[in-house]
DNA sequence: ATTTTAAATGAGAAGAATTCTCAATTGGGA
DNA sequence: TCCCAATTGAGAATTCTTCTCATTTAAAAT
């Protein structure tokens, strides 16, 4: 990650926000999970710590975390966003399948951040890079991708 | 577009699904558009061609197609996703301060797709790529980019 | 340590996006 | 033409997120 929970409470601070209990939690919560959660699940693990935490505060502080970079959020399918630490690496394969979220990294992408700075004059921040399709396991199984295809039923 | 009107039309019948007036129209907006939409936005153009079009029909087709891989969709920030027809260039440039969004192409992902079948064995169908940062126009404003680092306001 | 004050919070209402329910309609095969 | 499962429209319901506002609090100033 890009930043331990002493630089990034520092950054919080340094911006001139307060360091509140709540934003301590939390922030700790994103760091001890190596998974993407949803606010939802955020919140929960916050109240395991401090169980009078607002959902409210939840979201409002992932909203100031991601201003400040130190967080960022993927959309995998689903209805609700996904957040983690910013800084590592953030390519997601999506398993249309078993809904297994593979993460990966490449050098190609910093290839083509340079290509679009150059080409575009364009400045990346951020980036939310998905693949979606199906994993490994679930190719092995035999199943034919066409018949899920189209899982539609009205 | 990888597919025109007939083609489209009739990978969907052809899937065993009725050809109703709803779905021609919804997937002629889709067609005549040649930016990203809401499921609010399409079906607004729907009902100008199609006055009793119901909005839950757009969300139903919507899904339809994407499931068809016909259309896909991506979340650029915003709370709603955006759909298009699905074929073309689909990697997005999205600028932090003037919301724009710039398509672009790039044959680094087919490498990358090979890539990630190989090292992986993931087969990739469908792929949400964005990057998210300053385009050309607003850097030349000469407004500091770390001006807006955080518009947060509590 | 106490005071002060704007920032932050919790609770729940409100809003927005999407999905669901179900009675009525209809595309398209027989 | 007849039939019926598929599809639809309308609005209720759900889910996710933001907003409102009275209360609390971090932290700067005394
Ligand atoms: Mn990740
Ligand atoms: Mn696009
Ligand atoms: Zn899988
Ligand atoms: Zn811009």
């Amino acid at each position: 990650m890009i930043s331990g929970l002493k630089t990034g409470l520092k950054k919080l601070k340094e911006a001139g926000f307060k360091l509140t209990p709540q934003r301590r939690v939390i922030f700790e919560v994103l760091e001890s999970s190596d998974k993407h959660m949803s606010a939802e699940e955020i919140h929960k693990r916050v109240k395991e710590r401090y169980p009078r935490a607002g959902l409210a505060t939840t979201y409002r502080t992932l909203d100031l975390l991601k201003e400040l970079g130190l967080v960022t959020n993927i959309n995998l399918g689903e209805e609700h966003k996904h957040y983690e630490l910013a800084g590592k690496c953030h390519y997601h394969l999506v398993c249309l399948r078993c809904g297994d979220v593979i993460e990966f990294g490449s050098n190609f992408f910093g290839k083509i951040e340079k290509g679009l700075s150059k080409d575009h004059g364009f400045e990346v921040t951020d980036q939310n890079v998905e693949f979606h399709g199906y994993c490994s396991k679930c190719r092995q199984k035999g199943e034919k991708i066409d018949d899920l295809a189209c899982g539609y039923e009205g």
